[in-house]
DNA sequence: AAGATTTTTGAACATTGTTCAAAAGATCGG
DNA sequence: CCGATCTTTTGAACAATGTTCAAAAATCTT
């Protein structure tokens, strides 16, 4: 149901996404409202109903739509005969700069909340794990004592410890740091990473 | 204003933080209602915007009991006679296990996103600061050739990068980790940053 | 006790997400 | 080309919720 879809540029699910995409990357995910984006594609309310589940749903597609840009970016930051070390910083620096220039829209990756007991659903997941795919890859290069599993846990690691950093100074919740520290701390995170996942356990 | 505050039990204040503390540790902080709290205190509902600015200015209050409690956590985590390495692995294992035991009062820490232009107050990022500073202090044996500004930036680093891990696998936002699997998965990350730390630059 | 001041109240308002019966439009058999 | 049937679209109505504020109640002052 969610798989097969007609790309059309006058698709009503396509303009709502575009929409929402424009205001989320705006405003903000909190400044996403519905009658807003029914307004701006010039449809009616009820209408977002039955193209969406509801606004989660459409926040969702305008989600997959930014990691599948992060995951072109770091599929496009690889140079051949890199060693593994220089991939992950290479990665690492890409995500921060992806972050930096797509502030709102990545913000709203991780913003978005699902009720309790609601998870999102398998086409938005293979997103994810697609990018989680692309950090274990040079991973392995450096840690071929660990099973597939443990691998695939560790590059969430690795990726949940640098995705911390860049959030936590981004929000600049508690105190802002100027944005030109935040390059050289995620390759201090990251240089001290890859030299201690080197070493044997 | 806000910094001298009579503790008694009666008073309103102290009574609405409770309840607010309860409701969020029960059904976290979206499950956070301001006719519910009031029914719960047994005011009228206007009389919260007597007592605080608003709903968020009583969340902070309860996130600042919080980090109070964290902060205590950490302070009992010492042991005298430990290595620097060793204080920064037990105080990471402390949040994690802080983070565990107090899942939803936690997230609400995190997941309370003030609105754009309004930054938290003094009272309250004094608090984080003083989180910091208790990971910065261990941190300074290991990094003496770093300066107190590149420690507290560091210290951050390091605070934000176990964050993000332990957030990530909790929040179970995309795919749920077996609980056990992160307090290896944090200890290993510490190691290998303290690690990668203690080497010169 | 009377007046002034402070606190408390809860009805009213504004904003939002969501529903759903009715209207409009599309499809198709004859 | 008409009428019947199905699909899509509509937007008024509803429910939940944060916030305000004039009036009522309580407290304090003299």
């Amino acid at each position: 149901m969610e798989t097969q879809e007609k790309p059309g540029r006058d698709n009503l699910r396509h303009r709502l996404v575009d929409a929402a995409e424009r205001r989320i990357g705006e405003q903000g995910l909190s400044g996403l409202k519905a009658r807003q984006v029914t307004a701006d594609v010039g449809c009616a309310l009820g209408a977002l109903y039955n193209a969406f589940e509801d606004l989660d749903d459409l926040i969702l597609h305008v989600n997959a739509r930014t990691l599948d840009r992060l995951a072109a970016a770091f599929a496009g930051a690889h140079r051949a005969g890199e060693s593994a070390e220089e991939t992950i910083a290479v990665l690492a620096q890409t995500y921060v700069r992806f972050a930096l220039e797509n502030r709102m829209l990545w913000s709203a990756v991780f913003a978005l909340a699902l009720p309790e007991g609601r998870s999102a659903p398998d086409w938005y997941v293979v997103r994810y794990r697609a990018l989680i795919d692309q950090i274990a890859d040079p991973l392995a290069k450096l840690r071929p004592d660990l099973s597939p599993e443990e691998l695939q846990l560790r590059a969430r690691t690795l990726f949940a410890a640098v995705h911390g950093v860049v959030r936590l100074f981004l929000e600049a919740r508690f105190l802002a740091v100027p944005q030109d520290r935040i390059t050289p701390e995620v390759a201090a995170l990251v240089k001290a990473m890859t030299r201690g996942l080197s070493a044997a356990e």
